[in-house]
DNA sequence: GACTAAATACGATCGTATTCGTATTTAGCC
DNA sequence: GGCTAAATACGAATACGATCGTATTTAGTC
């Protein structure tokens, strides 16, 4: 059951209200707006748009039940990482996993990023 | 001199056209398209024009002292790779490399894929 | 030097993403 | 029950990617 359908690939515009609602859990436009606002001059109604353009491509489910309606995420964040990268290496790596995270450990530059990937890879050895 | 200027990011089809010339090397639009039919139905004006798209934006370099112009890649394949990795990470991952290169073992499935991973991890630990 | 085959250049069309202005609906309040 | 504030719905404008038809250029051949 680890995969449903693998979920229609998120636009841009769409992957920043969903890192939203991730973060926030279910909210209503304005909430959502309030957030999107901090780091972006877009529009109420813009986000409105692209949440109802969301509802119809199941990104999104929402809760009609009060004036406002409640938006929350039809996909979780990891299935929709999954859906993400396994699309990248298709379409860049060659469909190599190991080229991919080859790559991404290559580039690297944090020590902090590095130690927590090598504690990735020893519980990944107790396997 | 790691990176130049973090070039573009191609789009999909202009994505497709770069893999063909790091398989191949510098060729015509007519060799381009001749192995691009094989798995796709895209007519030969469309390559073209993407071709030229793509030498507007410097992502592929020409040589145009003969008839039929010779293209080829500007960046290397690592470099492109490393520039989409690094997008993927700041619009899905928050940043965190770990996260992704997590979430890609994970979701890695055939046995060569982990063992070519541990691999890696191993050369890494030589460092 | 004109003819022809094959290349490039140009521009129009279509689809989709993004944006937002305006119209409409809704629910509480006096 | 009408007024108002705030929400949703609708549709138009813009931008860009992808596609391809047609026009033009080019270089060799007779």
């Amino acid at each position: 059951m680890a995969h449903e359908h693998s979920a229609v690939k998120p636009t841009e515009a769409e992957l920043t209200l969903l890192n939203v609602l991730w973060k926030m859990g279910p909210a209503t436009v304005r909430q959502i707006h309030d957030v999107v606002s901090i780091t972006q001059k877009t529009g109420y109604t813009t986000v409105l748009k692209i949440l109802q353009i969301m509802h119809e491509k199941s990104l999104v489910i929402r809760d009609e039940s009060n004036r406002a309606h409640i938006y929350a995420t039809a996909n979780s964040q990891t299935q929709t990482q999954s859906s993400l990268i396994k699309d990248l290496i298709t379409k860049a790596f060659g469909g190599s996993t190991s080229k991919l995270v080859m790559r991404a450990i290559d580039d690297s530059t944090s020590d902090e990023e590095i130690n927590d990937i090598r504690q990735l890879l020893n519980s990944l050895d107790n396997k």
